[in-house]
RNA sequence: GGGGGUGUAGCUCAGUGGUAGAGCAUCUGCCUUUUAAGCAGAGGGUCGAAGGUUCGAUCCCUUCCACCCUCACCA
């Protein structure tokens, strides 16, 4: 019914002679100039041209007052028959809230202190045929905000200007890389076997080819062949799939940012990653202090390092490194930590970090030299052949990246990806696939090199202080209506 | 997958075993500086879906669907 009134206004438009839907419009002002320079433009004969959805509209016999608003603001126009004549007040009765207009006129200010724009001429831009959710209260259902995403960026400015903001950290990271000698590739989304990381992939088929292929949990496998190819300093801003639970922290598509920087290790990495952090906090939101989930921390502080098995001493009190598989099975179930028996050391001991350690890393932390067994691209730690030259970052108790001192022997790669066929026979669906083709590659040298991946989503995330990550993607997955 | 919650007008929300309510939006009339979106009046509902109990269900019961929270799984 409210659609059927819209529509019969249309045709009223239309009757008039006047193209609802026309082509153009010669806007040269945005609304935050207006208030931002209302000094100069007050008073004066300036005609401004804006254009924006009306947001407001109060009609009355021979003078009206609405609101527009632009990709910047919102700001009021006083349209008065006088002003614009008898077929253009007729036409702005005809108008309705979410109907796109232009405007030109001088900038002045209201009796009761607002500033506006005084409509000399008014141009219907587009008619809008349903209704737009209420201004007072705003669109709150978080389902209509997420399906229908453009509602919610009409209704509510501060989602707006949300994912201004990731898009500006996303520039500042490409920003910083670059300035750091950096080239950005781009890398196959389609491949033919899935790696880089421990997920269950999408799966799709080639027709022409006849085969199937992967949507890339990572891009990692394809960055270092880059690196093998001559390139010294590569990244990649890209989307990863992984077909996996969908909840708070997870979507199925999300957005990594890897790096790969020959000549360097682990160490040079976290010194590069920590300056880059704190480059694009302060570029992007002016800060360094920031909250989520109840916790605040600060980016300029000390970065702590530590090492996963000290980290599991410290706040589980459970010395790994001198228990066997039996005692450290004992000690979990002293702890209250639920473990699968079939599971391995190195899942044991990520339960026990997930479970005792990680919620309380909440200044930035970075977690070292993580057990081989759980790190199969990683090179193997110059000090422990146990462990590898790893690290993951901890901000407010989320990990916001992970990264190597990358493997670069072929030999031992090829032991690490045997040992993941172990894992997958025994049912470990995430297991990493034998890659011959990354193995050749390799075969031919590669250089030291650090590399790094940061989840572009949970970063923005911490920083923002959204706790779902629906909230940080504009078109997050939902089970179809 | 388990537990808890939500689903009522375009939007935000009340409510009841006896044919459904408010504010805003919509429509009509009035109005040349209005504004929580002017004043007055009017219209508007498959009460998420299907079944059951009942003389009668939006309300009680069952199943299903979607979303949120939480646990599990999972980076």
């Amino acid at each position: 019914m409210y659609v059927q009134a819209r529509r019969t206004k249309l045709e009223k438009i239309r009757e008039m002679g006047v193209n609802p839907f026309p082509y153009r419009f010669e806007k040269d002002t945005e609304a935050r100039y207006v208030f931002a320079n209302f000094d100069q433009l007050d008073n004066t004969d300036r005609e401004l041209s804006l254009a924006g959805r009306v947001m407001t509209m109060r009609v009355m016999g021979k003078a009206s007052f609405c609101h527009i608003q632009d990709e910047s603001a919102q700001i009021q126009l006083y349209v008065r028959k006088d002003d614009v004549g008898e077929d253009q007040y007729k036409l702005f009765k005809l108008l309705d809230i979410g109907d796109i207009i232009g405007v030109t006129g001088p900038a002045f200010r209201t009796k009761k202190g607002e500033i506006s724009i005084k409509a000399h001429k008014i141009m219907l831009l587009s008619k809008a045929l349903r209704p737009l959710p209420e201004k007072w209260h705003g669109l709150k259902d978080v389902e209509t905000r997420f399906r229908q995403r453009y509602l919610d960026l009409i209704a509510n400015p501060e989602v707006r200007e949300l994912f201004v903001k990731r898009s500006r950290l996303i520039n500042a990271m490409r920003s910083f890389l670059d300035g750091e000698g950096f080239v950005e590739m781009e890398t196959p989304v389609l491949q033919p076997l899935y790696g880089g990381a421990s997920a269950r992939p999408f799966v799709t088929h080639h027709n022409a080819l006849d085969v199937d292929l992967f949507l890339r949990i990572a891009d990692e496998l394809y960055l270092k062949r880059l690196i093998i190819g001559g390139y010294e300093r590569v990244y990649e801003v890209c989307k990863d799939f992984r077909n996996e639970g969908i909840d708070r922290y997870h979507n199925p598509e999300f957005t990594m940012i890897e790096f790969y920087m020959a000549f360097a290790d682990y160490h040079d990495i976290m010194e590069l990653v920590k300056r880059m952090l704190l480059d694009i906090a302060t570029r992007v939101f002016a800060t360094t202090e920031f909250e989520f989930a109840g916790n605040k921390f600060d980016l300029n502080a000390e970065w702590e390092i530590l090492p996963i098995l000290e980290s599991i001493k410290q706040y589980a009190g459970i010395d790994a490194a001198n228990l066997d598989d039996q005692a450290l099975a004992a000690e979990c179930e002293r702890l209250g930590i639920e473990i699968e028996k079939t599971r391995g050391r190195p899942k044991i001991l990520d339960d026990i970090f997930t479970e005792k350690v990680q919620p309380n890393l909440i200044q930035p932390t970075f977690i070292t030299d993580h057990p081989l067994e759980m790190s199969p691209l990683a090179k193997v730690h110059r000090e422990n052949p146990k462990l590898t030259e790893r690290f993951e970052l901890y901000i407010a108790g989320s990990e916001v990246c992970n990264a190597f001192s990358e493997l670069n022997d072929p030999d031992d790669q090829r032991e690490r990806f045997r040992m993941q066929q172990k894992f997958s026979k025994l049912g470990d669906e995430e297991a990493q696939q034998l890659d011959e083709d990354f193995l050749k590659a390799m075969e031919y040298g590669m250089p030291p090199t650090g590399g790094l991946g940061i989840g572009v989503d949970r970063l923005f995330m911490i920083l923002t202080g959204k706790t779902n990550i629906r909230e940080v993607i504009l078109f997050p997955q939902l089970k179809p209506e």
